[in-house]
DNA sequence: GTAATAACTTTCATAATGCAAGTAAAAATC
DNA sequence: GATTTTTACTTGCATTATGAAAGTTATTAC
C-alpha cells in the first residue's frame, strides 16, 4: 500500500487518498442507492469510465474504506461493501451535500432539495440511523 | 464556459467545485493559519507549485469562494478573504479532520490529536466560536 | 538608484483523466 | 452442448491537469 501523504496534517491527508471528483462519488451510491456491483456504480448519473471506476474500486479496497467480496453460487459478479472507516465518511458526505443545498442555489434543482431535508433538522439522528441501517444491511 | 457540473447531485456538484488536492488546503490556512497573502500560502507545509496556487487563487474567487482586495496604501500585496460560501465550508473540513483523526492512526502523529481535540467534544460551539472569530478579522 | 519582495506567468516534463474498443470468464438462453 | 449475454474488467491513445523550475513585472525597501 503506497501512501504519499505530503504532511502530517490530517486534512491534507485524507485529501491524499479521497481528495479527487470520483471516490466520494462511489461511496455515496454505496451508502445512498445501496450500489455494490461493478455494473451497478458504472451506470451512475454522473458517467464514470470504466478505467477510473476500476482504478478507483482498487485503491478504495487497499486502502480499506471498502471490501471486495462474493455471494454464495455467484463465481462472477464482485460485491463491494462499506468498512467502518468507509461508513465513517457519511458525516462529510453529508456536510458537503448540506453546503451545496446552501450555497449552490443557482446550479441545484429542487430535485435535490428532499435529500438534503431528510437531516437538515437533525443531522446527528440520521447519522445514527444510517449507520444502523449499514448493520442490518450486513446481518 | 465549459460545462461545469457532472449532474444535479449537491455531493457531485460540490465535487466539481472543490474536489481536488489543494483547494480546501487554502481554505484550511486561511481559516486556522490566518493566511491572507499569495506568499503566505505559497510557503505551506505541502508545498503547492505556485502555478496551481494562481489557478486556485483565481477559481476560488470566481467561485464567490474567497475575495480578493487590497489594503490602503499597498498597491503590491493582495489580501485575499472568506466570504460566506467559503466560511460554510468549514463543518466540511472539520468533518474530514475528524475522519482522518478516527482513521489514518497509522499515518497521523501525536500533533494532529490536539487540532480535532479542540472540537471533539463540542463541534457546534466550535463551529460557531470560528464563525464570530471570522466576523472580527473582517472588523 | 539598486535591491528585494510579491505576485504572478511560462515552459516543459510527467501524471491523471476520458473515451472507445477489446478481452475473458461466468451465467443465461436456446 | 452451443451460443449469446452479462460482468468485470484491460488496453491504447488523445486530452487535460499537475509539478518543478525559471522568468517576468510592478511595487516597495534601502
Amino acid at each position: 500500500m503506497k501512501q504519499k501523504f505530503r504532511s502530517n496534517c490530517p486534512i491534507s491527508s485524507a485529501l491524499d487518498l479521497i481528495g479527487d471528483k470520483w471516490s466520494l462519488l462511489i461511496i455515496r451510491d454505496m451508502m445512498f442507492s445501496g450500489k455494490k456491483t461493478y455494473s451497478e456504480f458504472s451506470n451512475s448519473n454522473e458517467k464514470i469510465a470504466t478505467n477510473i471506476l476500476s482504478n478507483r474500486l482498487t485503491m478504495l479496497e487497499e486502502l480499506e474504506i471498502i471490501n471486495k467480496g462474493k455471494l454464495e453460487g455467484n463465481k462472477k459478479t464482485n460485491i463491494y461493501s462499506l468498512t467502518q472507516k468507509g461508513k465513517e465518511l457519511l458525516p462529510i458526505i453529508l456536510e458537503i451535500a448540506q453546503w451545496s443545498d446552501n450555497n449552490l442555489n443557482d446550479h441545484l434543482q429542487d430535485g435535490a432539495k428532499p435529500f438534503v431535508n431528510k437531516f437538515k433538522s437533525n443531522k446527528e439522528g440520521f447519522i445514527q440511523n444510517m449507520y444502523a441501517r449499514f448493520e442490518k444491511q450486513e446481518g
